[in-house]
DNA sequence: CGCGACCTTGAAGAACGTCAATGGTCGTGG
DNA sequence: CCACGACCATTGACGTTCTTCAAGGTCGCG
């Protein structure tokens, strides 16, 4: 899917190019980068809270989660990762993981050694500068998310999480007329949106009998991209996307 | 305030040499950069939501705080910033502001020109390292207030808020023997943590009943820490400090 | 003294959670 | 081929938490 796509480029080369304007001593750096490409099951956890981990993880092909784990049992989703991310680009500055990485369905990864990257950065300003802002625009999701959490309703917040997938996807050209893989259980977004599942399910066909959306199964399609917006209250500064193609 | 707990370093130095490791040039580096110190009276926005700021600013004395407003007017607080704080940090890698940053108490400020501390990025590494460590700080407390929003009763939100806040207070000298300034009212807790303030109101009572705490006007105790711990569960390791010295 | 800002209280209702059961789909093994 | 189990979506009934609305109450300050 990713190869499809474009030629095949470092993921790393892909994502920084649509955030900054690379060298070819850049380009050459992080090809160079030693890697180690794996497959991963879904489900799976791939660093866990309290973990000090020595490597960084790229996402290649499939949908990752972060996620943090009450004393009760109650699970907070963080984030979703997508094919082009880091997820866990934060260990290289804060050894110690104050959550847990996991993949959500089967998912191709490279893993980096954190001491490559470290001299990467070291050596190349751009790309320390890229992949600071790259945590920036992590964090400005978080922000958002927050602001779902504490102060949009139900519906708000699924409609405003179809929303930014889709656009995600769509930035990295996973996503097109409106439609895209969404291999999420109901009980995913719950747990991504501080809601319960059954909650969840009641919400979404609400979303559906207003004609917004077709989701069944992993695929999701936007039939009133507008509607969407409108009860999601949507607005996209926040991901910080430089070129806005119309989606 | 400020002064009183040290001699008069820049608030950066401060501020970065308990990240990291400064030298001597990195120390003279920070003290060159040019300020513009200034006291701001309560509630003051300094940078709003869509605007493109030109400096950053340095916490020197008060609380600040960055939101969200959504269109029916309901407003997401999303961190609450203290002395030797730079709450806008980002504003360096990402031009466009996605919230608002404005004053809770009065408070004195620093502003800093982007360019300045773009060369001191530029030329000295170290920094760099530490200001993109300071921002990863930032996002990791913004996934544990999204675990309590998402997942956490009202109760143990605000008791979650009143661990974290004292022990940043701590961290900077300006909490001790479990009491400290707390200039909120409950209405900004309110809006930090998604509830209403009739709700925060009630459950304060709660905690105060359970001589938890102490809190009236501007001045918090702490009578329990050990229960408002359990409480609020939790765990000061997402706060990323280093020197963990005994609260 | 009076006003504004904030805290407090009561009552009623909406949004959301919990519990428990049912059904659908798919892969797997007998 | 069919039965079975796993996993997920769905439904109904019933609680609970939290919100909303409305009304005092307190305190500091001009």
């Amino acid at each position: 899917m990713y190869a499809a796509s474009g030629p095949l480029l470092h993921p790393l080369i892909r994502k920084l190019a649509s955030i900054t304007t690379l060298s070819d001593e850049d380009k050459q750096a992080i090809e160079s980068l030693p890697t180690r490409p794996r497959v991963l099951p879904p489900r799976q956890e791939i660093v866990r809270d309290g973990d000090r981990p020595s490597h960084c993880c790229v996402v290649l092909e499939g949908w990752l989660c972060r996620s943090k784990t009450l004393g009760d049992g109650k699970r907070q989703i963080l984030s979703f990762h997508i094919p082009g991310d880091v997820p866990d680009l934060q260990s290289l500055q804060l050894p110690i993981m104050d959550h847990t990485l996991s993949t959500v369905t089967e998912a191709t990864v490279v893993f980096i050694p954190h001491e490559n990257l470290r001299d990467m950065v070291a050596a190349r300003p751009t790309i320390a500068a890229a992949l600071w802002r790259d945590t920036l625009v992590d964090a400005a999701i978080f922000r958002e998310w927050m602001t779902g959490l504490g102060r949009r309703d139900a519906k708000g917040r699924i409609a405003h999480l179809f929303c930014e997938m889709y656009l995600k996807l769509h930035a990295v050209g996973l996503a097109a007329d409106y439609r895209c893989d969404f291999p999420l259980t109901q009980t995913e977004v719950g747990d991504a949106l501080g809601l319960s599942t059954v909650h969840v399910n009641r919400t979404v066909q609400e979303l559906r009998a207003e004609q917004l959306i077709h989701w069944s199964g992993r695929s999701l399609e936007i039939l009133d991209w507008t509607g969407l917006v409108k009860t999601g209250e949507f607005d996209p500064t926040y991901l910080h996307v430089q070129k806005r193609a119309a989606p």
